[in-house]
RNA sequence: GGCGCGUUCGUCUAGUGGCCUAGGACACUGGAUUCUCAUUCCAGUAAUCAGGGGUUCGAAUCCCCUACGCGCUACCA
């Protein structure tokens, strides 16, 4: 391939879809690999689906996955002029037509027009008796998709077009157009569709979100482009996880193939809890704290991310699991009687701890704590994991948190006791 | 209906005529570690390669047919 150009050219139609993630980092490692160029093209040429929010929000998801465009993004509907005055071209050369304010092409009623698609070397040929005449120009004078395409990436220099599999039946009006222009036909890879889990073309009513709710959900760019990059293509040496540098290096049009794929959430989470937890502490806490915004504590969070790290799959499962750390948490009776403790009195063992709290020396060390409540649960004969359980929710309330020793460190030796104290009293006999 | 594309474990996939009685990852199950959860580590369940015909000494891999799925069939993209 020489000269390559890529370009992603969405519609703003809504907000940026996560299934055209794929669409736009394909058409971004093709570009970045030859040392070619990637652009951004708004195809706003549908006045009444546009949405005037949509452009921004992909712009700046752009910028969130870190899919940098090299020239200044080109918006279909501020060079309308263009358009018509090619589509005029077309009249005078005889390959169109104008009917009821319209212009059209003049589709040939006999031969095929036959290429070979990047994907999966496909040869696909059409006949052209199946095809009809078709819109390049509407009468409220702005083009069809057909005319802006074959115009703009012409105009742009864009080769190979990168776009999915749903166009594949427009390239007989595609290749034709191009040809009555005179001009080269590019390239073209069409990418399989992404599906839902019924099998259908992923869209919302899947619950496929928009970038910018991944975004809010917690997900990380690196990781959502690792898994997108993967419905349809494996690295050469088969690891999966994998950084935009080495998919730039690795990635092969040619190697994507040619299926559909299921868009599959639980291995999105699972790749996102991969790149948390082998990034440094210093980097989750920079990371967190840009995702809490309007945390009040988000500057008191970094000696928990060690804590964390390996327990969550997402930025926003901090919040879940911290609660209890800055303010004393609702506590529920049920919650305690899960606790198995024999026969005994909850009562009188929550006493038995608020007692020993009392003693251990101050400041406390995880091991002295440890080695005090082992022992009290030897005196009780009961599991010591039990009492750990009953001083876990006494302290936090749940059943579930990061380890105690520490989480009890960063929440300190008064409020722990106070906590404790809290429960005694406002439960006064469990039942 | 017409045209087109597609079909390997539940999902993403490896595989381009013999290394495949089909390998990996996610999920799931069991076990080890453990103060809960998680992490980590081990082990396991799971595809007669959509079905049927060929070609070949030999096919998941090549050819044909059928079935099924999806896409397109707009002055939407």
């Amino acid at each position: 391939m020489d000269k390559v150009k890529t370009r992603f050219a969405p519609s703003p139609t809504g907000m940026m879809h996560i299934g055209s993630v794929r669409t736009a980092l394909y058409a971004y490692l093709v570009a970045r690999q030859h040392g070619g160029t990637f652009s951004l093209r708004i195809e706003d040429t549908d006045r009444n689906r546009f949405v005037p929010e949509a452009a921004e929000d992909i712009v700046q998801n752009m910028k969130w996955l870190g899919l940098n465009f090299d020239e200044q993004p080109v918006v279909q509907s501020e060079r309308k002029d263009l358009y018509v005055k090619y589509a005029k071209e077309l009249i005078e050369k005889g390959a169109a037509y104008e009917q009821d304010s319209a212009i059209w092409f003049k589709m040939p009623k006999e031969g095929k027009v036959g290429f070979v698609d990047l994907i999966g070397n496909r040869k696909v040929t059409f006949n052209l008796s199946d095809q009809k005449d078709f819109v390049l120009l509407k009468s409220d004078g702005f083009p069809t998709y057909h005319l802006a395409h074959v115009v703009d990436d012409h105009l742009m220099g864009t080769n190979p077009v990168i776009r999915a599999d749903e166009w594949l039946p427009s390239i007989p009006k595609h290749v034709l157009t191009f040809q009555a222009f005179g001009w080269e036909v590019p390239q073209y890879a069409h990418l399989p569709l992404i599906l839902g889990s019924d099998r259908s073309k992923l869209s919302k009513r899947h619950g496929a979100k928009g970038v910018s709710e991944f975004h809010q959900d917690g997900f990380l760019p690196e990781a959502i482009l690792n898994y997108m990059a993967l419905l349809g293509w494996t690295p050469p040496d088969g690891k999966e996880v994998i950084s935009l540098d080495e998919m730039v290096k690795t990635f092969d049009l040619k190697s994507v193939h040619s299926t559909p794929a299921v868009f599959d959430l639980t291995k999105l989470e699972w790749m996102n809890g991969e790149y948390i937890r082998k990034m440094s502490d210093e980097e989750l806490t920079k990371r967190l704290q840009e995702f809490l915004v309007d945390h009040p504590n988000k500057d008191k969070i970094a000696p928990l991310v060690p804590l964390v790290k390996e327990r969550i799959k997402k930025l926003s499962d901090f919040i879940p699991l911290t609660d209890f750390i800055w303010e004393k948490p609702e506590y529920d009776v049920e919650v305690f009687k899960k606790i198995k403790l024999n026969d005994l009195d909850i009562k009188d063992v929550l006493n038995k701890i608020a007692y020993k709290l009392e003693e251990i020396k101050k400041p406390w060390k995880d091991k002295e704590f440890e080695k005090a409540f082992r022992q009290l649960a030897k005196e009780l004969d009961v599991p010591a994991g039990n009492v750990f359980q009953l001083i876990r929710v006494a302290v936090s309330g749940q059943l579930v948190t990061p380890p105690l020793f520490e989480s009890i460190k960063i929440i300190g030796e008064d409020e722990t006791l106070n906590r404790v104290r809290e429960v005694i009293s406002q439960f006064p006999n469990f039942s």
